[in-house]
DNA sequence: GACATATGATCTGCCAGACAACACATATCG
DNA sequence: CGATATGTGTTGTCTGGCAGATCATATGTC
């Protein structure tokens, strides 16, 4: 690039309401991006800590439902747990109602990890939110919330899938 | 604002606030796989239906720009256009100022194309916002564009929204 | 002008992840 | 008990991301 001093910014003007695709990528890209260096010591990076995050605070029963809530594939999910095993952050249990599940659980060490990457993950995620002022992050945080939890629960009737018949053994809380 | 009176689904009562990249991972997929359906015919699916509407509207004046403005490999950038040029929709022009580069440029199929594909993905999108109040959906775009803006040093002129006017108003979840 | 360096585009090779198909154990239902 | 469905793991395939090399051209320096 020659003798333009000013093109690393790129001009908005050509930036429509059309673009909520671009946005959304372009945001997740950047929170990847932040988060990656954060949990790079977990197995599988973002994804990890992604997964030990729903095994501590989550309720995913099986190895299936934490690969469907994380959208992720369920071989893949195999080696991802594996990995986080050998590191010693979760275990693999017999769910005492179905053995042919495994429970995953987080480990003592699995659980104080989580909860200080969590406070880097937090700074990391507000890094990418520069542009907001404080309480307009709230709003988005708020706003992308009600949005991901709508998707999920109409995920199970709209979206290509067939409802999914919850086994009444399934059917907690 | 962490007062939630009434949670709208059971479900989401587990959903935390630190659950930040779930929330934007589960709309990103809940969009690609909505904009992928309407796009169907677009070579590359929806990653070809965003380079084309770059191309159309966007400023970039190079293949890696647009590369790296979507957040695809300059390699894969490529073949994508590759397979763009030979359905019609585009063409490569040699850059009159730079005969490295090469000047991607819709052909007049490509733009109406895409002119008809906006309105349907515009309606996509809206189905991945079904939880929200459609100017609760208005805010969320006008935030989602100032942090995906921000983050690419671009500055948000003209349009430039005024801090959102329903911050507490906009939360209602 | 000659030269070194930087950039745009392409190609090649490697690797991680998505996906399908299969196998096996077990659960559920008739 | 038998049929079917589900949870898990394994294997193989395919696409895309990524690093490196190559070639053409542009720019800056002398």
């Amino acid at each position: 690039m020659a003798t333009n001093p000013e093109p690393t910014h790129e001009r908005c003007r050509a930036r429509r309401e059309g673009d909520f695709g671009w946005h959304i990528g372009t945001l997740l890209r950047a929170y990847e991006a932040a988060v990656a260096e954060v949990v790079a010591d977990v197995p599988h990076g973002s994804r990890g800590y992604q997964v030990l995050d729903v095994v501590v605070h989550g309720d995913q029963p099986t190895q299936v439902a934490l690969a469907a809530h994380l959208g992720i594939d369920r071989t893949v999910m195999t080696y991802l747990i594996d990995d986080l095993v050998e590191a010693g952050l979760v275990l693999r249990e017999q769910s005492p109602t179905d053995r042919r599940a495994r429970r995953v659980v987080a480990t003592a060490t699995g659980r104080a990890l989580l909860a200080e990457l969590e406070r880097r993950v937090r700074a990391a995620e507000d890094s990418t939110m520069e542009a907001l002022a404080p309480d307009e992050r709230e709003v988005l945080r708020g706003l992308l919330r009600r949005v991901a939890c709508g998707l999920r629960d109409i995920d199970v009737t709209g979206a290509g899938d067939p409802p999914v018949e919850l086994p009444m053994a399934a059917v907690r809380s």
